[in-house]
DNA sequence: ATAAAAATTTAGACTAATCTAAAAAAATAT
DNA sequence: ATATTTTTTTAGATTAGTCTAAATTTTTAT
């Protein structure tokens, strides 16, 4: 009689698709873009790279479910349920991400289609081997946070260097944008992770920056890499 | 603050599916078992845990892509194409099962699930680096040969302890079940690869094994696990 | 050689995830 | 306050992979 409690609990609490997984992670980091607030069917769309009415359709098969709050016309946010897959996913994710550019030297800008595909595997044991055999890093290769084996995701306090004060040296902590265009242009510039920067003068003309790398060398970076980088 | 590059859309059609890739290794190592014979639907329905209504289907889709030889009510074997693409699937199987044993430290009985989700990845850089991060293992963790990245199978002969020849010692060189229970009951026997094993008397009564295990101590092994230890 | 049994394929249906087109609701502008 | 635009949802299809039941082909046994 108990096997059969189990069994039917078991057959209600049907397991997470694919597809569902990736729903759960963009609505968690665009909600967290979004500052807490209610992401959007349009934003969805864009980032699922599907249509407004596909996404129609999975924002009541997830509220169903009981892993999203939805009210129609609403936009959604992540119930405890939800955030728990969707923080299991980005840890995943991020551990993954660690494995490739430590353990198989790719390059940062090499590694996030094939962590695509590596975050969706299921087995917590090979999640937490996988952490210890990393050294259960704090940090991904751009510098986001892995959320820990309880879920939670550690809190980080980010600055952008546009917006950094002048003859301040800081260190490079992240990036905002992880498109292999852009991270390769910052290893042109030799900025990596760790770095230190003192932004010595905002241009009037194109908002561009002159700035000092690494308390040595002397360069000029555009506003739409200072926006991007992230810095503490 | 992320920029969010997923991409939720399945694989387009001339990618194999998921499921292609599975009937593309079965078929392989069904072919195999069959000494190169045709693989019938019911072992395939058996084998994919499917109906035979259903292997019949994905044959029709197979054989419209070119990767399997297929006449109907005749059984199947690979094209060059198709079993391109299964030597590809085992490759990655077989060297994540190495991964998972040499690296995270898992037990030869409880990777084959994992390795069943890992062999889908799709990136040839991680599959070589993952290769070279090994060092170019030959063997997988059940003894099972890899096949190179030329797609090329090495051929191993195997012979069964049950019919190794009386007092000539023995190398133990893999297994042809790998069911956690048979691996986990070698476990208990301290049987793995590489050790030596001496048929010293097969009973008349129920075909049990009277073994020298390293040279050293002597223990009984049932009709059932010396057919399924491969020596040489 | 024929009948019975077994294996295989076909027919028709279902689910998950997607689409386009149309309807409905919300937001914005006049 | 009303009209227009934008956003979101619904309706109706489509595809992949599966199922059951029925039909067909092959194999086996008499
Ligand atoms: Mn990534
Ligand atoms: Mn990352
Ligand atoms: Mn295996
Ligand atoms: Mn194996």
């Amino acid at each position: 009689m108990y096997e059969i409690t189990f069994n039917l609990k078991k057959l209600s609490f049907d397991l997470t698709s694919f597809t569902e997984e990736n729903y759960l992670k963009i609505i968690y980091l665009l909600t967290e873009r979004n500052n807490g607030n209610e992401v959007s069917t349009n934003d969805l769309a864009e980032q699922t790279q599907t249509k407004a009415a596909s996404v129609s359709d999975m924002l009541r098969k997830l509220a169903d479910k009981s892993l999203i709050n939805y009210k129609k016309y609403q936009g959604v946010t992540l119930t405890t349920d939800g955030e728990k897959i969707a923080l299991s996913v980005i840890r995943k994710h991020r551990l993954w991400e660690v494995f490739l550019v430590n353990k198989l030297g790719f390059g940062w800008d090499e590694i996030h289609d094939i962590a695509e595909q590596l975050e969706h595997i299921d087995s917590e044991d090979l999640t937490n081997r996988l952490d210890t055999f990393l050294g259960s890093p704090k940090f991904d290769p751009h510098g986001d946070p892995i959320p820990n084996s309880q879920g939670q995701m550690p809190s980080v306090v980010y600055h952008r260097l546009s917006e950094a004060p002048l003859n301040k040296e800081v260190a490079m902590t992240g990036v905002s944008v992880h498109s292999p265009a852009f991270l390769q242009h910052l290893d042109k510039l030799q900025i990596k992770l760790g770095c230190t920067l003192k932004v010595l003068e905002i241009s009037e003309f194109d908002k561009s920056l002159n700035v000092i790398l690494n308390n040595d060398s002397s360069l000029f970076v555009s506003y739409e890499v200072a926006k991007n980088l992230l810095v503490k």
